[in-house]
This record gives C-alpha cells, structure tokens and sequence, in this order.
DNA sequence: ATGGCAGGCTATGCCTGA
C-alpha cells in the first residue's frame, strides 16, 4: 500500500497534474490514497466526475478560494468525517476517512500563522491543539492511523534552507515546534525520521527568486504514523519531479509505502 | 535590500500563502 500528501495549490490549476501524477504512479506500486490540501474549490466545484472517470474515488471538503482538503482514493474510503468534531471552524481544512484495509487517515491543512504573535498565529496554535485531542481520540479507536498533510512546520534546522532566515519565525518557532511534538507524543512517528535523510528533504519551494532552482526550500509536508502503520512502513519518499513541471505547486508530494 | 511568484476574486488591484 502506498499513502501520499500533496499541498496543489488549487486542484482547479493542479487537476492535470494530479492525473498525470497518479497515472505515472501506476504499475507495481500504485498510490492507494493521496491526501490533498488547497483545493480552493467549493464542494460544487469539485471534479469529482473527472477524477471517477480516471478511475479515482474521492472524498472532499472544501470552501470559497482558501483552504479546501479532499482525499483521492483507488478504492472507495469509508466513514468520511469533515472538519475537527467538536472545533467550530470556518474554514476547510481536515477530512478524514478509512482505507479498504482498515486504515484511519486524516488528511490536514494546517493553518500557516502569518507570523509569530499575530492573531493568525494564535488561531494556528488553538487549532493545532483541537487537531491533537481529534488525533488522540482517533488512536484510542483506530489501530493503524496516519496524520497526513501540510503542517506548515518545519521540525528541525536541518528542515530549513537557512536556519539564520528561519530560526524563531513562522513555522520554525519553538511553540509550533513544541506544538507539534506534543501531537507526536500521542503516539505518532514522521515517517521521515524511519530511513536515512535524503539529501534533498524539502518539500516546499518559494515561487519566487527561483526558489526551487536555489532550492530554498522547508520540509513542511508530513506523514505521522501510528506504532501500528509504523511497522508496516517500508519505504519514504519525497518526489521532486512534479515540481520541475510546467505551471507547478510550490509543494510536492511525499509518499509512504506499507507491507 | 523583507521583495520576488502564484491563485482567486469584491478583479483590472487586493488578499493570502510560506
């Protein structure tokens, strides 16, 4: 089994590049389940018709312009839950759903915070916490769970092409940091830290001033599994190539691979 | 040098993103 997160920056722009992503995924190991973030699509807009005739299930939870989540499936998911149960939220930006081997995944758009201190930061750190309690009740009834998404936080130094810019700012400040250790501390592993880093460990680029051929890039984008998927996880990887196509996300999607 | 680029919309400039 293989599960994928990838941040599209608009599924309308981004829907060839999601076919021609997941068709060139196809073969051995094709992607079971992509989670997908900025669809910036309201539900009635979403190309679920497009997608079906691919050959695509889908699930989605979106709104107008900003945010928007789905997940893209071969088989259909089950128990689909949108939003944080018990978060009154505006905004789209969690859907959750189970695998056809019984696999928990939550999909998640977390909020960016604008800067450290502004009230979009302290939205980003309230919601943050909701997401933890929503995870923490989802490994009490679910064995194999995976958190997967944008979580516009770089772990580490090493996740920033310049810790000297990074250090202390927005997504690298020690309370998103300490945020997202505690959501670990649940009972969650970045599936990053399971193989020897790559050289290259980015999955964000800045648009501008050429920032994926400087390759000024933040390893943001992650996939958090629980001990139970931990110990099937056999493989990582981040898959530069979409982001060398025309017309590109500055993210690009990240994989696991299961037993 | 604190901007650059990209997407969406109240659109022909402004907001948001990371």
């Amino acid at each position: 089994m293989r599960l994928a997160t990838w941040n599209v920056n608009s599924l309308n722009v981004r829907l060839p590049h999601v076919l021609q992503w997941l068709n060139e995924q196809r073969g051995d190991a094709p992607i079971d389940v992509v989670g997908i973030q900025e669809t910036k699509l309201t539900d009635e807009k979403f190309p679920h018709a497009e997608l079906l005739e691919a050959g695509w299930h889908s699930a989605w939870h979106g709104q107008k312009t900003y945010n928007g989540v789905c997940l893209i499936s071969r088989e259909p998911m089950t128990d689909i839950v949108k939003g944080i149960p018990g978060f009154d939220d505006e905004q789209a930006r969690v859907i959750a759903g189970t695998t056809a081997d019984g696999v928990r995944v939550i999909n998640a758009y977390v909020v960016n915070g604008k800067a450290v201190g502004d009230e979009k930061f302290d939205y980003k750190l309230r919601w943050f916490s909701a997401l933890t309690d929503y995870v923490t009740e989802t490994l009490a009834e679910h064995e194999q769970v995976a958190v997967v998404g944008d979580y516009n936080i770089a772990p580490t130094a090493e996740d920033t092409h310049d810790p000297e810019v990074w250090e202390g700012k927005i997504l690298c400040s020690p309370q998103e940091r300490g945020a997202l250790q505690k959501l670990l501390d649940r009972g969650l592993t970045d599936a990053f830290t399971l193989f020897d880093a790559p050289e290259q460990r980015f999955t964000w680029w800045d648009y501008r001033a050429a920032g994926f051929r400087r390759n000024l890039g933040l390893r943001i984008d992650h996939l958090l599994l629980s001990d139970a998927l931990k110990a099937r996880c056999t493989g990582f990887e981040i898959d530069r190539e979409p982001r060398t196509w025309e017309r590109p996300s500055d993210h690009t999607p990240v994989i696991c691979t299961f037993e």
